[in-house]
DNA sequence: TTCATATATTCGCATAGACGAATATAATAA
DNA sequence: TTATTATATTCGTCTATGCGAATATATGAA
């Protein structure tokens, strides 16, 4: 019963919702991308995902200096035709895909640290406004 | 967005969930059957469901001294989906389930005010254990 | 080592909400 | 009318939670 009640209180926050599209759409984000997609104080970003995390939700994994974010199999496998009509909901709310379209032209510029250093064959890491850093292996 | 984190906030807390269950498995129910049912006060109850109405998850009409109370069609409207697999899920709770067996058993008892006295139909209103009232009409 | 960057945590504050007890309101019986 | 029953609201208290600022921690570069 908490389970549930905590899997609700978790999806009950609107900065939680717009950070958990973001990840379901990326698959995989580290904080400071959805800090800059959002434009959210770092603290908020992490405290909420540190939030999320505690309620099954999403799961992490460091590479570098970066943590990166994807949702959790748990979650879905609990739940999954609940997290999936979740998820069609979310898809129709407009200020969500305003946040995936600002995800998309981040990523296009090169301006996603998880794209562009973390998972670079995904896009090309043109010129990074951030720190130009060594290629991060996995784990 | 709003609306949506209203839903979910209206969702994640266990004494609503076991209330909204009684409503679904009922159709609808008086304040008083919801109290003895769960053994909430007659506080309590009357807060959750003023909680619930608000976040469009019920409606509420008066019978009498009763005000009785169903699943909105709006609820349902918007998220219909979504509030589908709630339901399924919350079948699968015990606490749920042992729920709805005492309000099965005190509908069976007579106990029941809003089933024995204007639902009459379904179950017999032998021994009334609470005030004998005249019919009451609805509306 | 020292510095820079990414992320997490702590602190203090403010608001939301859950609760029981008491009280108020509404409807009906007598 | 007065009494009774069902429901709603108010009150004070306690806990949960959201926030930014500041600080701590972790990792890698130089």
């Amino acid at each position: 019963m908490r389970e549930l009640t905590n899997l609700f209180k978790a999806l009950s926050d609107e900065s939680r919702l717009r950070i958990l599209n973001l990840i379901a759409n990326a698959g995989e984000l580290c904080v400071c991308d959805i800090e800059h997609t959002l434009g959210f104080t770092q603290t908020k970003v992490s405290r909420h995902l540190t939030y999320l995390k505690h309620a099954g939700l999403v799961n992490d994994r460091r590479a570098g200096l970066w943590v990166l974010y994807s949702l959790s199999d748990t979650s879905q496998k609990q739940h999954i035709r609940l997290m999936k009509e979740l998820k069609d909901i979310l898809n129709l709310h407009p200020i969500l895909q305003e946040d995936i379209k600002r995800l998309k032209k981040a990523i296009k510029k090169g301006n996603c640290t998880t794209v562009s250093v973390i998972l670079p064959s995904i896009s090309s890491p043109a010129d990074l406004p951030r720190r130009k850093l060594a290629k991060v292996t996995s784990k």
